[in-house]
DNA sequence: CTATGAGCTAGAGTCGACTCTAGGTCAAGG
DNA sequence: CCTTGACCTAGAGTCGACTCTAGCTCATAG
């Protein structure tokens, strides 16, 4: 490999194609789970194809996978995701909808949090306990 | 079935024993993963058995299973509960150990909490473009 | 000119956590 | 006496979300 030039070589011809190793590297997911998505409709549109039918992919798709990993990391299932990358596709007008899911995903966040945070109080409790019998004489108080 | 007298036909002679339907109900596990977690060895001890060789659990039992739920709840994997319940059956000397799974533990769970705090922001911020294009003449801004 | 590396598709495999089925025991009720 | 209901074991099946494999196409480097 000569100097720095997999950028556009691995890109299609325009300034801001991506290829799908760019984007697993980009995103943190991996090329499988970058083909998977798409198979499963997450995306908001099905990708260019380059040379050789090749992904290629813009800049708005990492900010829409972004968005799908965020999502995903706060517990929205992937058919719930496709579902509101299909309400995207249809473009404007289906906002009521859009809004319907965003705000029963937002409900059910606010629960985990809360939940994780009684989870904490008890792990910070017990962290108590066990510091408080080391530092004593081994054993203060029966609880495990 | 005449009047209220499942009560104890369903648990053993002892007052406080339960029986693995009643702690289904109480916990909200199933029988099923209830039977599961104990061949997982998630239990702090291999649970009583009574008459024909049914499941008797007490009241500590119940406790502890109420910990554990806590733990699944907060993502802790069911084989690091075992190896936590496996240090709480081997008795007291210990401590450090158990302190270090609990204190490992709870940075997940901080990160979590910070993970789906930004999620809610996200989606926030969705919900708030969506509600402001349904309140204006239905196309406010391009962001989906 | 071959070898390497990145990408492609279709489909199989994995993993965690349950969930369900089959086939059996036992006690109480009609 | 026979059925019903709660329980038992061993083991198979399911589900979600990936992950990996096999077998292929290209383009570039040595």
């Amino acid at each position: 490999m000569g100097s720095g030039m997999g950028v556009d070589a691995a890109g299609a011809a325009a300034g801001t194609g991506l290829s799908i190793g760019q984007v697993a590297e980009r995103t943190g997911l991996s090329v499988h789970a970058l083909r998977f998505y798409e198979r499963e409709g997450v995306l908001a549109d099905p990708v260019r194809r380059g040379a050789g039918g090749r992904r290629v992919y813009s800049e708005y798709d990492i900010d829409w996978l972004a968005v799908c990993i965020k999502l995903r990391a706060s517990g929205m299932p992937l058919p719930a995701i496709r579902q509101y990358a299909e309400l995207v596709r249809q473009g404007p007008g289906n906002e009521q909808a859009r809004l319907a899911i965003m705000r029963e995903h937002r409900e059910r966040v606010i629960d985990q949090i809360a939940q994780l945070h009684e989870c904490l109080s008890l792990i910070s409790g017990k962290i108590e306990v066990y510091e408080g019998s080391l530092v004593t004489g081994e054993s203060c108080i029966v609880a495990d």
